[in-house]
DNA sequence: CATCGATGTGAGTCCGGTCTCAATCCTACG
DNA sequence: CGTAGGATTGAGACCGGACTCACATCGATG
C-alpha cells in the first residue's frame, strides 16, 4: 500500500526479520534458501520481504561469500565489430549462467589494460576475460595467472603462458590466404596494420602482437614453401589513422616496384585501404587485388564484394566464457578449442596484371629474378 | 622478497596493519589517505602496504561508503555498432571520471530488460543508463526513477518520463530525409523496421519504440505538408531475421504499385535489404531509391554510396555518461543537450523513374489522383 | 518413558573496509 | 610551569548479508 516512506536506506533482512517478527537468522535463511526453515516462518518472511519489496544487496553477499558472479572483459576496443561480437558471445553465455560483465575499453594500451586489470581485480570479479593488448609484455597477466584467479584469453596469445586462450590458428589461414594470392600470380603483396611499433617493420623485430606476428610468418611461409623472396618492404605497421592508412596504401601502390595485391589486417582499417584505392583511380580486382581479415556483412555489399578471412569471433566469445566459467567452477578445463578460420573468395582477387602478360611467371614455384 | 605464501585469502587492512606496528585504524587512514596521519606511520603503513602487495577490496569499500563507482549500461544489442559506439562513448567518458561500466544487452526484450535492471540495481550500481526497450511498458523504469537511483535514457525515449534522455529528435529528420525523397519524385516511400508488434502496422497503432514513432510520424508530416497521401500500406515493421527483411524488402518491391524508394530503419537491416534489392536484378538508384539510419563507414564503399542519416552516437554516449555522474554527483543537471541528425546525401537516392516519365508530377503539392 | 536424530531457531561472529569517539601526545601560549 | 587545543592513535561499532554454534522442539524408536 504505502510505497512511500522508503526514503535513502533501502531494506535489509533485518528490516524483513522485525517486519516477520523472527530473527536476523532465520530471515536470512528463508530468503537465502539455505538451512532449516519452518513453512510458517518462510512465508511470513516471504511475505514481509514483497511487501518492503525487499532487495538482496548484492555486494554484502559477495563480500562474504567471496563470489561477486561478475567477470571482467578487458578488449582493445569494442566500437570494432570483431570486439563487439566476441563481447556479444561472452556476454549470452555469462548471463545464461548467471554472470555479469564488466567491461573495459583499453584502446590497446598497455597501460590502460594493466590499469584495467588491476581495477577488476579490486573488484573482486570471479574471473577475467582479455584479449591482451601485447603479448610481449604481460607481466600483469601472469601476475593474475599467479594469484590463481581465472583467465581465459580470447583472440590473441600472451606469450607462451600456459593459460587457455580462444584464437586463429592465424600463422595457417594466412599461410593458405597469401597462397592463394600467390596462385593469382601476386608476387608484391602489401600487408597493412594497426599495430604501433617504435620503428618501421625489420624482418627480425619482435612484434607485440601475436596476431600479427603470426600473419607475418603465415605470408612469410607461403613465399618460402613457392620457393619466392618475401617483399618485406610491404609489410607495412603503424596505420593508425585514416590519414596515415591512406598515405601509406598510396605509398606501396605507386612506384617502380608496386604492390598488386594489399591485405587489411583488419575490417577497420579496410574501409581506408579500399578507399585510399579507389582515390588513386585505380580498380579492385583489376588493378589490385584485395583481402581483409574479418567477415563483416558489408563486405558483401561492395563492388567487387570482398574477399575476406572469416573468423568465427562470436564463437571464440562463446567458448572463452565457457572456459572460464568451468575455471572459476573449480571443473577440469575441456579439451582445448581449435578455432579456424576460412578464406571466403569473394570477388576482390583477381589475376595479377603483370602475371597476365606473361603467363608463365603464373606457376607457383618458377624461379624468377 | 617472499612472493609466496600469499596462498588463496588476500591481504587486508589488518595485515598490513601488523606488518607496520599500528592500529588497523591508523593503517586505513594511511592507506585511505583520510584522517590525521604522521609522517612516520605512513611511510611503515605504505611500505608494509607495498611489501605485502595490498590492494584494497572495493566490494568492502563500496558496502560501507554506499558508492560503487559503477554505473549499468543497459542497450539492445551491443553487436550493433550503432550501440558499440554509443558504449564507447559511455565507457571512456565514465572511465575518465573514475566509474566503471557494467553492461547488459537485452536483445530488445523487455522481460530481459526488466531482469538487467534489477541485477544491477541489486549489485548496487550508481546509476543506469537504458536505452528502453519499450517507451511504453515502464512500469521497472518508473520504479528506479522513484527510488532516486540516477538514470538517463539513450537513444530512445520512455513515454513522458521526467528523466533526462540523449536522444535524437527523429520526427524531424525523417521529416527532411522524406522531404528530400519526395522532392525526388517518389510517392510509394517504404519504411522497415525490425521492430516486434503483434500485428501489422496499422495508423492509429500504439509503438513499443518511441523512434519508430516518432520516424513514422515524421514521415506522415512530410507528406502531409505536401499534400499527398502517406502511404500507410508500405511501413513493414517485424522485419527479425535476414530471410522475413528479403521476403518484405520484395514484397514491397514488386506487385503493381510498388514502392520506389525504400527506407531502412538500421544498419543492421540495410543490409539484407540491399541484397534483396540486388537479387531482385534492380539497381540503386536507377530503379528503386534507398536510404538508410546510420551513418557507417562501409556506406560509403558501395556502389552507389549509401545516402543515410548521421545520428551523433558517440556524442550520445559522452552527453549520457555525463549527465549520469553529474547525477550522482549530487549537482544540477546541465542545459538539456540536443542532438541532431544530419541527412548525408550520398549516391543511393535518385530521382523517381515513373515521375521522371512525367515531369508535372515531380513538383510535390500538385494534386494527383 | 527415556533416548536419539532430525529439524527449528536465535545470538553472535565474520567478511574487509570506513568512520566515530574517547584517550593520549605535543607544543605553544599565558 | 600549567594547560588549552590541535594532532595522533587505538578500540570498536557498523555496512548487510552468510554462516557457526548452542539450545530448543518434536516425533519416533527401544
Amino acid at each position: 500500500m504505502k510505497a512511500e516512506g522508503a526514503r535513502r536506506r533501502d531494506v535489509t533482512v533485518a528490516d524483513v526479520a522485525k517486519a516477520a517478527r523472527v530473527s536476523k537468522a532465520q530471515a536470512a535463511r528463508a530468503l537465502g534458501n539455505y538451512g532449516a526453515v519452518s513453512d510458517d516462518v518462510r512465508e511470513r518472511v516471504l511475505a514481509a520481504a514483497e511487501e518492503l519489496s525487499y532487495r538482496p544487496n548484492e555486494l554484502a553477499r559477495s563480500m562474504n561469500t567471496g563470489k561477486s558472479h561478475t567477470i571482467g572483459v578487458v578488449v582493445g576496443d569494442i566500437e570494432n565489430p570483431h570486439f563487439g561480437l566476441a563481447t556479444r558471445g561472452i556476454t549470452d553465455t555469462a548471463k545464461k549462467a548467471g554472470y555479469n560483465v564488466i567491461l573495459v575499453n583499453t584502446d590497446e594500451d598497455r597501460a590502460a589494460e594493466v590499469d584495467a586489470v588491476r581495477v577488476l581485480l579490486d573488484k573482486r570479479v570471479d574471473g577475467l576475460i582479455v584479449a591482451p593488448a601485447s603479448s610481449v609484455d604481460t607481466g600483469h597477466l601472469q601476475e593474475v595467472h599467479r594469484s590463481g584467479r581465472p583467465l581465459v584469453f580470447i583472440d590473441r596469445t600472451a606469450g607462451d603462458m600456459p593459460v587457455e586462450t580462444m584464437a586463429v590458428d592465424m600463422a595457417r589461414i594466412s599461410r593458405e590466404a597469401t597462397q592463394y594470392l600467390l596462385d593469382a600470380g601476386h608476387r608484391r603483396i602489401a600487408f597493412i596494420s594497426t599495430l604501433r611499433t617504435d620503428a618501421p617493420y625489420t624482418p627480425g623485430m619482435t612484434l607485440e602482437s601475436s596476431q600479427i606476428a603470426d600473419r607475418i610468418e603465415g605470408m612469410r611461409q607461403a613465399f618460402l614453401e613457392s620457393g619466392l623472396p618475401f617483399p618485406e618492404d610491404l609489410v607495412r605497421l603503424n596505420a593508425g589513422d585514416e590519414d596515415s592508412i591512406r598515405s601509406i596504401t598510396r605509398e606501396v601502390l605507386r612506384g617502380p616496384d608496386q604492390a598488386t595485391a594489399v591485405v587489411a589486417s583488419d575490417g577497420l582499417i579496410a574501409l581506408s585501404v579500399v578507399e585510399a584505392i579507389q582515390e588513386l583511380g585505380l580498380s579492385i580486382p583489376a588493378d589490385v587485388s584485395f583481402l581483409m581479415y574479418d567477415d563483416f556483412a558489408w563486405t558483401r555489399l561492395t563492388t567487387p564484394p570482398l574477399t575476406v578471412i572469416a573468423q568465427p569471433v562470436y564463437n571464440m566469445g562463446v567458448a572463452a566464457a565457457k572456459a572460464l566459467i568451468r575455471q572459476m567452477e573449480g571443473q577440469p578445463p575441456a579439451a582445448p578449442a581449435q578455432f579456424t578460420a576460412t578464406l571466403v573468395r569473394r570477388g576482390s582477387v583477381g589475376p595479377c596484371r603483370e602475371a597476365a602478360e606473361d603467363p608463365l611467371s603464373r606457376r607457383a614455384g618458377a624461379r624468377l629474378s
